[in-house]
DNA sequence: TTAGGGTTAG
């Protein structure tokens, strides 16, 4: 405590001097100023605890700024402990709106939200106003709560107050009803600012990005550019990378990239994170791994993306390699990690290790299986034709099972033939709630193999009477730098004739090459000829006719869809891989496919 | 005399 003493010994001095108009005014100051210079030189807790105790010395405590000070050092620095911070702001007698605002903060900053909530309540009840500052920091508790009931009750206090207008609050607002998924709240709220900051289009594109709404946050970013609201932030780039790999926008995401590379001179772990997950799910792979081996210092997430990518990629051993490593990192993987890994046992055929795998994850690692991890193992043990195991493991669940256990085990009797199981998997997924045409017509293709045409009728039959429809599915396709969406039967597009020109020349080479239509999958109850129609206006196949219009030849086409690859898609994809000479490489929810001279990396299992 | 608000990865 020399620096102290020294201080000490100052202030001494000082208060012998006499100033000749306000002596004790003067006094005061000087000891204000000591205080804060003192606070500022604290580097951790026992610091300030000596400073605290030579403050209470002083005689300084009775006096607010010192007072303020204290709390806000303790509680907002990297090294304070919020229980000190809140024992102190106990002994201000009469705490005004910035110190109550201090603390708030500083239990936000703690993660104490719900404590943050209750200090407000305190703040209204004990008649202190709260002011245009206290407004943000709640609402930033209430979103990191997902808190909608309190954020609205908040929202309501600004309206009583009269603090609508300010745009602080105008961004918390946008951010709380973005975290708690409420995007039309928080569009209602942007669109009615006079005034938009970066920080507005940044949380309206984060709303976005929340709830999924990935094309629209390109085109919130679109427009933020045209209103010459653009200044390169980290955070707003990221959530712009985060959209790209979504979308499978490879192009607008090495821009992306380049625009890091100019603007931020050091790439934190986020972005590299990012900047992996997004070549690796944009089809670039070994950029990914590229990226991975340069990094400084790699988390849990780094190898997570990368795990997941490789399992993606169908190259499940690389993956199981990573994960071996991230392990003697030291790493401890979590329910997400154990996803990746087992979709990657998966795509490889590695059941024995998978089932290692699975048993490590709740023995070793204390993870509860989710329904994904089990539906990750019925994929495991049924894509390998052990249909029978599969079905006993799906028996032995100890949890309630959903739609996606089941058409994962659909799938894969679909593709081994097994209609038995099949109609047990088939069965017990029309019986749930969320009822998907495109299982239906599995079980009738199935039954349609086998030639049992009465099943294959009844079943069209149910289907008809449940009123199901397909859901349009989309595509997005990046030409030049946009990403361009389509739906399908979408006859809206400004280039529509075009694009139907590009089709039907495409037809005509197909059917050269042997295509005919596989009308099995259109589920509406129309003529052939309609349901050919029906066919020609998938997404997929619009946002391949656009693309071999807009793309010069030989340049590879990049597809990602919102759906599972329809089996006409596939089959006139792989065919028109070879007839343009095209590369074509389609995203779709779970894995890739790359159609490369009329084959599929698939092989014809998804 | 002092101090406070939004947005980032699987």
């Amino acid at each position: 405590m020399t620096g102290t003493s020294v201080l000490y010994q100052s202030l001494l001095l000082a208060q012998r001097e006499d100033s000749p108009k306000h002596p004790q005014l003067n006094i005061i100051r000087l000891k204000e100023q000591e205080c804060l210079s003192l606070l500022k030189r604290c580097n951790n807790m026992d610091q300030f605890k000596q400073v605290h105790a030579q403050l209470l010395k002083w005689g300084l405590f009775s006096n607010s700024f010192a007072a303020t000070n204290l709390v806000a050092t303790c509680a907002l620095s990297d090294w304070g402990s919020m229980d000190y911070a809140c024992s102190i702001f106990r002994q201000i007698d009469d705490p005004v709106a910035f110190q109550f605002n201090t603390l708030i903060r500083g239990l936000v900053k703690d993660i104490q939200f719900e404590e943050a909530l209750f200090l407000y309540v305190e703040m209204v009840e004990r008649g202190v106003k709260p002011d245009h500052f206290t407004y943000p920091i709640l609402l930033k508790a209430s979103a990191r709560l997902r808190g909608l009931e309190e954020g609205m009750q908040i929202h309501g206090h600004v309206f009583k107050l009269g603090f609508q207008g300010d745009l602080f609050v105008q961004n918390a607002l946008i951010n709380m009803y973005g975290k708690c998924e409420e995007i039309e709240f928080s569009c209602a709220i942007f669109n009615q600012m006079d005034q938009k900051s970066v920080a507005s289009w940044s949380a309206i594109i984060a709303a976005h990005a929340k709830v999924g709404l990935w094309y629209e946050c390109l085109m919130l970013f679109g427009e933020m550019n045209s209103e010459g609201c653009w200044r390169p932030e980290e955070t707003t780039l990221v959530t712009l990378l985060s959209a790209c790999t979504h979308l499978g926008a490879l192009h607008l995401g090495k821009c992306t990239h380049s625009s890091f590379l100019r603007n931020i001179s050091e790439l934190n772990i986020i972005v590299q994170t990012s900047l992996i997950d997004m070549y690796v799910k944009c089809g670039c792979l070994d950029k990914g791994l590229c990226l991975f081996q340069t990094m400084p210092e790699r988390n849990r997430l780094s190898y997570s993306v990368l795990i997941s990518g490789l399992a993606m990629h169908g190259r499940g051993q690389e993956a199981l390699r990573l994960f071996s490593e991230m392990l003697r990192q030291g790493l401890e993987p979590d329910d997400v990690v154990y996803v990746g890994v087992l979709s990657a046992c998966s795509h490889a055929g590695l059941v024995d290790e998978g089932l290692r795998c699975f048993e490590r994850m709740i023995t070793e690692h204390g993870i509860v299986p989710t329904l994904q991890h089990y539906g990750c193992m019925v994929d495991l043990i049924g894509r390998a034709g052990l249909l029978g195991e599969a079905l006993g493991f799906i028996k032995k669940m100890p949890i309630e099972l959903n739609d996606v256990v089941w058409r994962s085990l659909l799938s894969a009797c679909k593709v081994h033939h097994d209609l038995e199981i099949g109609e047990i998997a088939a069965k017990s997924l029309f019986q749930l709630s969320s009822q998907n045409p495109s299982d239906y017509v599995v079980l009738s293709n199935m039954y349609a193999r086998a030639q049992k045409w009465d099943d294959v009728a009844r079943t069209r039959i149910e289907m008809a009477r449940k009123g199901l429809n397909q859901t349009p599915g989309f595509s997005w396709v990046e030409v030049s730098r946009k990403v361009y969406k389509f739906v399908s039967q979408d006859r809206s597009h400004p280039k529509w004739d075009n694009i139907y020109e590009m089709i039907h020349q495409m037809e005509w080479q197909l059917k050269f090459e042997g295509y005919s239509p596989d009308t099995s999958q259109v589920l509406l109850d129309v003529d052939e000829d309609e349901k050919k129609e029906r066919l020609k206006g998938h997404s997929q196949k619009l946002a391949i006719a656009f693309a071999l219009i807009h793309t010069s030849q030989g340049s590879p086409i990049r597809i990602a869809r919102s759906l599972r690859m329809c089996n006409d898609c596939h089959t006139y994809t792989k065919l028109i891989s070879v007839i343009y000479e095209r590369e074509i490489i389609v995203r779709d929810r779970k894995q890739f496919h790359y159609f490369k001279d009329g084959t599929c990396s698939c092989r014809d299992y998804w």
